[in-house]
RNA sequence: CGGGGUGUAGCGCAGCCCGGUUAGCGCGCUACGUUCGGGACGUAGAGGUCGUGAGUUCGAAUCUCACCACCCCGACCA
C-alpha cells in the first residue's frame, strides 16, 4: 500500500483531500484559491449539468450567456446586495501591460488605467437586471425564465477543493415575473428541482426549507435552501433558490405596463447551485477505501478487468468480453471500459477502480471462461459474488439500480441517526458538538440565532418545509426561554 | 488583516544551527528481465536556476538584508 488513504475516523478533513488527490478529481493550481478540475472530477461535473440541465429546460427555462465583468456602480444599485459581496470581489483596473524599461519585466501600464472599475462576477443579478431593463415593457414579455451556466469569482479567505474556491463553476437561474405570487411559485419550484435532483440522483437526502432573515442571500426577501448532512454529521448547503421581490427591478428601474395599463415594477427569483455538489458526493458517500459515486453521476459504470498470463489466454478473454459483456452493457446505456491495458497488473487496476468509484466491476479469467461466468464486486460494500455469463447485462443493470437506492438508504440512515430532537440547551450542545443536526425550537430572533452562533458555531440551516410550525406553539426556545415560533434545524455548517 | 510556518528533482522530504570540492533519500519516471485472481520484484538509468534579488566571504543550499509565493490557525463565506 504505497498510497494511503487517511482514515476517516483520524482525520476527517485530511481523508476527504486525500479522496479528491487520489480519486484524481482536482488540484490546487498556482493561482491562490483556484484549482485545477482535472478530467475525472469534470466528468461528475458534467454529468451533474446535463441533468440539471434537462430539468431546467423540463420547467420551461432557457440558457443565456451575460458578461464575466460588472462595471463597479452597478454594485450600488442594492445596498444589501454589495454589503454582501463587497468583501470578496476582484477588481479589474488596468487593460495593458508593457515592457518596463528599466527592469524588462512586464509590469501593469499606468496609463491603462480604467475610467470605472470592472467587478469579476460574484454572482450576477445586477449584470442580469440591467438587460432585462431593455427586454422588458409588457406583461407580454413576461415571464423571463433564464439560466446561465458560469464561473464566478470570490475572494474567499480561506479554501478547500469543491467546497470553497476562490473560482468556481455554477449555474444562476434569474428569473422575472408579472406577479409576486408566480415569482414566489416559481422559487419555490426551483428548490423542489434542486431537491429531486439531490435525492434521486446524486442520492443525498436533504432537508429542504426557508433560510432565517439571517443566513438569507443578500438582497433576497425569501431564502430557501437545500441541506445535506456529510458523514462528520456537519451540514452543507447544496444549493438555495431566491425570491427577489421587487429589490432589483427597483434598483435597475425595470417596469412593465401590466393588462390594466398601470406600470408595476417586476417580479424577481435567483437560483444556483456550484461545483461544491461535488464535494457534497464525496463527503456524503466515500469511504476509508476511495470514492464512492451514485451510478448515475459515475463517469463510469462499469470496468471490466481482463486475468492473464499469456497473450493467447487475453485474446481468448477479449473475445469473451466482446461477444458476450460490452454490446449488452451497452445496448442498456451503461458506459463501460474494457481495461485489456498491459501495463499494470489486475491488483493495481482493482485498486485504482476502487480508488475512483466506478460502480461495478467485472473481473474474468481463463476459470471463469471454463465456468461460464464472471467476478461481480460492487463498489458500494465491496462485496463479490459470481455470476452466469448469460444475462449479464440484466444483472449489471439491476446492480446498478440497487447501488443507487443502496447509498441513499445508508446516507438517510446516517443521517436520521444522527438528527435529534432537543429540549434544552445542553442536549443540543451535545448533539452540534458530537457532530449532527438539532431539532429545535427557537423565538425567531436573530438575536437568540446570533448567541447561539457564537458560544456554539451552530447555525440555524432551514426551518423546515415540512415540519408543521404549529409545533411549536406553547414551547420554548432552547435558548432563550422566550416562546417559540419555529421548530428548526441547527447544525455546524461548511 | 492578526498569529505561526514553509520554499531544495514531477511529488514528499533530509542537509542549513556549526559555510568547503560530486547536494542526498523515499515515491514516481525510463529500459530490460522475471511476474500477473487485491497496489510485484531485481538490475541499470534519466532527472536540480537549492523561491527571487542584493550583500558578507577565497568559497553560500548553509550567514545577513530585502522581496515574492504558498500553507496552517483566527475573523469572513456557496
Amino acid at each position: 500500500m504505497a498510497k494511503a488513504i487517511t482514515k476517516r475516523s483520524e482525520n476527517y478533513s485530511q481523508w476527504y483531500n486525500d479522496i479528491v488527490k487520489f480519486a484524481d478529481l482536482a488540484e490546487y493550481s498556482q493561482v491562490r484559491g483556484c484549482m485545477v478540475i482535472k478530467p475525472y472530477g469534470y466528468a461528475i461535473w458534467e454529468k451533474i449539468k446535463d441533468q440539471l440541465d434537462k430539468m431546467f429546460k423540463e420547467t420551461g427555462h432557457v440558457n443565456a450567456y451575460f458578461p464575466l465583468f460588472i462595471p463597479k456602480s452597478f454594485f450600488n444599485r442594492e445596498a444589501q446586495h454589495v454589503e454582501g459581496f463587497a468583501k470578496e470581489c476582484a477588481v479589474v483596473t488596468h487593460y495593458r501591460l508593457k515592457v518596463d524599461d528599466e527592469s524588462k519585466k512586464i509590469v501593469v501600464d499606468d496609463d491603462a488605467k480604467l475610467e470605472e472599475e470592472l467587478i469579476v462576477r460574484p454572482t450576477s443579478e445586477t449584470i442580469i437586471w440591467d438587460s432585462y431593463k431593455n427586454w422588458i415593457q409588457s406583461y407580454r414579455d413576461l415571464p423571463i425564465l433564464v439560466n446561465q451556466w458560469a464561473n464566478v469569482v470570490r475572494w474567499e479567505m480561506r479554501t478547500r477543493l469543491f467546497l470553497r474556491t476562490a473560482e468556481f463553476l455554477w449555474q444562476e437561474g434569474h428569473t422575472a415575473h408579472a406577479t409576486k405570487e408566480e415569482a414566489m411559485e416559481e422559487a419555490m419550484k426551483m428548490i423542489n428541482v434542486y431537491r429531486t435532483f439531490a435525492e434521486e440522483w446524486m442520492a443525498l437526502p436533504v432537508y429542504s426549507g426557508h433560510k432565517t432573515e439571517n443566513e438569507r442571500f443578500a438582497g433576497a426577501i425569501e431564502t430557501y435552501s437545500i441541506e445535506a448532512m456529510m458523514q462528520d454529521g456537519k451540514a452543507l448547503q447544496a444549493g438555495t433558490s431566491h425570491f427577489l421581490g421587487q429589490n432589483f427591478s427597483k434598483a435597475f428601474d425595470v417596469k412593465f405596463l401590466n393588462k390594466e395599463g398601470k406600470l408595476e415594477y417586476v417580479w424577481a427569483t435567483s437560483w444556483g447551485v456550484s461545483t461544491r455538489l461535488i464535494g457534497a458526493l464525496i463527503m456524503a458517500h466515500s469511504d476509508d477505501n476511495g470514492l464512492v459515486l451514485p451510478p448515475k453521476l459515475a463517469p463510469l459504470h462499469v470496468v471490466i478487468v481482463p486475468v492473464y498470463r499469456k497473450p493467447e489466454q487475453l485474446a481468448e478473454i477479449t473475445k469473451t468480453v466482446n461477444e458476450k459483456i460490452l454490446s449488452g452493457l451497452r445496448a442498456k446505456g451503461i458506459t463501460v471500459k474494457y481495461d485489456d491495458d498491459d501495463k499494470y497488473k489486475p491488483g493495481y487496476k482493482f485498486n485504482e477502480y476502487e480508488v475512483k468509484g466506478v460502480p461495478v466491476r467485472l473481473t474474468i479469467g481463463m476459470r471463469d471462461i471454463e465456468n461460464g461466468q464472471v467476478e461481480v464486486v460492487r463498489r458500494d460494500t465491496l462485496e463479490k459474488k459470481f455470476y452466469p455469463l448469460d444475462n449479464i447485462a440484466d444483472t449489471v443493470e439491476a446492480l446498478l439500480n440497487d447501488i443507487q437506492k443502496g447509498i441513499f438508504k445508508k446516507a438517510k440512515d446516517f443521517r436520521d441517526s444522527h438528527t435529534h430532537e432537543v429540549s434544552n440547551f445542553d442536549e443540543f450542545k451535545e448533539v452540534v458538538n458530537n457532530g449532527g443536526f438539532a431539532l429545535a425550537y427557537w423565538d425567531g430572533t436573530t438575536e437568540t440565532e446570533l448567541k447561539i452562533k457564537e458560544e456554539t458555531k451552530a447555525t440555524i440551516r432551514v426551518i423546515p418545509f415540512d415540519i408543521d410550525q404549529n409545533e411549536a406553539k406553547g414551547n420554548k426556545d432552547v435558548y432563550s426561554g422566550k416562546d417559540a415560533k419555529y421548530k428548526v434545524i441547527f447544525a455546524k455548517a461548511y
